[in-house]
DNA sequence: GTCTATACAGCGATAGAC
DNA sequence: GTCTATCGCTGTATAGAC
């Protein structure tokens, strides 16, 4: 029972920063949700941003492994294409969307934390590594902007009437379509 | 002298807000930078968000502007194609540039912010208004992120070592290229 | 009109009792 | 492992000096 409260304390932090906002959520909302004081949130985590840490920390790891994957593959347009596929998928499962939105919503409250930048790091990098050395300034932002439909696409659908089936689909076709340029590269 | 008080306390908020984010910035700090106590920006803005309201309340009057000028236009292509470059003209303007980058850093914080919903709201019937309405949402998603191309570009390039204006010509080359979709719609 | 002085509740964080 | 009590700081508010 006091065992999970590490975990449950990780899950209803999550939930509220990710609805209300980082800063805009206190130590005290989450205490009273889970029936203690701020002060024992204190004994599990040492500071508010050591609680976005612990969860963060997984994300970087599988960051990690897409990049080493891309990186160790031939640098083809079906290589790219099978990346940003692969990539897509990663985003479908929950856990990492509700960290994904999280992130996305609290970017400037979590600037200076070094997990965070840590995360957004791997970001760029992956973005790069789109692109072979030579490849021209363009090319590479083209290509990091079909990266980012995949995030933004989910949300920029949300008024739409369709399912989450539907706005991934969407999204992954129209960021293959961004990936290679005008008439194929 | 005391006239441009209220002008200095935008310029000064502004700027960090952008560098440190929004909740982050006490009221100290930007009374401090200014020679002033805290009780004296409550004389020229009731509140810290009505700090930020003042400031974004001639962005939306450009955007309604830009909104108005695309509906009376024909929908073709090159009205599209106009339209794109007409709004990153608009971007170039440092002082816009400097609320962008704000408002995309500090999204949480001031979600529920009136004047900031009404920008965003603003920001949707753009990327909206450049397709018709029986335009498929794949189509709709691609204009939607040749326009946010305009404001992510210039940061996602930030890292090579390029001049502002070619940054700003990178953004607008590949956000036309992203416009009109592979080998032209 | 423009600003200072002062007060207040709530915040993240810490110390020490149980 | 959780509590109470307390710290310095924050945004907010008002009374009153000039």
């Amino acid at each position: 029972m006091r065992e999970d409260t590490r975990a449950k304390i990780q899950e209803v932090a999550l939930r509220l920063f990710t609805e209300q906002g980082y800063e805009a959520t206190s130590l005290r909302e989450i205490a009273e949700e889970l029936g203690v004081t701020k002060a024992a949130l204190y004994y599990h985590f040492k500071t508010k941003d050591d609680i976005v840490a612990s969860v963060a920390g997984d994300r970087i790891a599988e960051q990690d492994e897409m990049l080493a994957w891309l990186r160790s593959q031939p640098q083809t347009p079906e290589t790219r294409r099978e990346f940003l596929r692969r990539y897509a998928d990663q985003l479908e499962h929950s856990r990492h969307q509700d960290l994904g939105r999280f992130l996305e919503r609290n970017q400037t409250s979590l600037r200076d934390h070094p997990t965070i930048k840590a995360m957004r790091m791997r970001m760029l990098e992956v973005a790069e590594a789109l692109s072979a050395p030579d490849d021209p300034v363009r090319v590479r932002l083209r290509r990091s902007m079909a990266l980012f439909t995949l995030h933004t696409g989910i949300w920029l659908t949300q008024h739409y009437d369709l399912t989450d089936e539907e706005r991934r689909e969407i999204a992954r076709s129209v960021a293959l379509e961004i990936l290679e340029g005008p008439c194929g590269d």
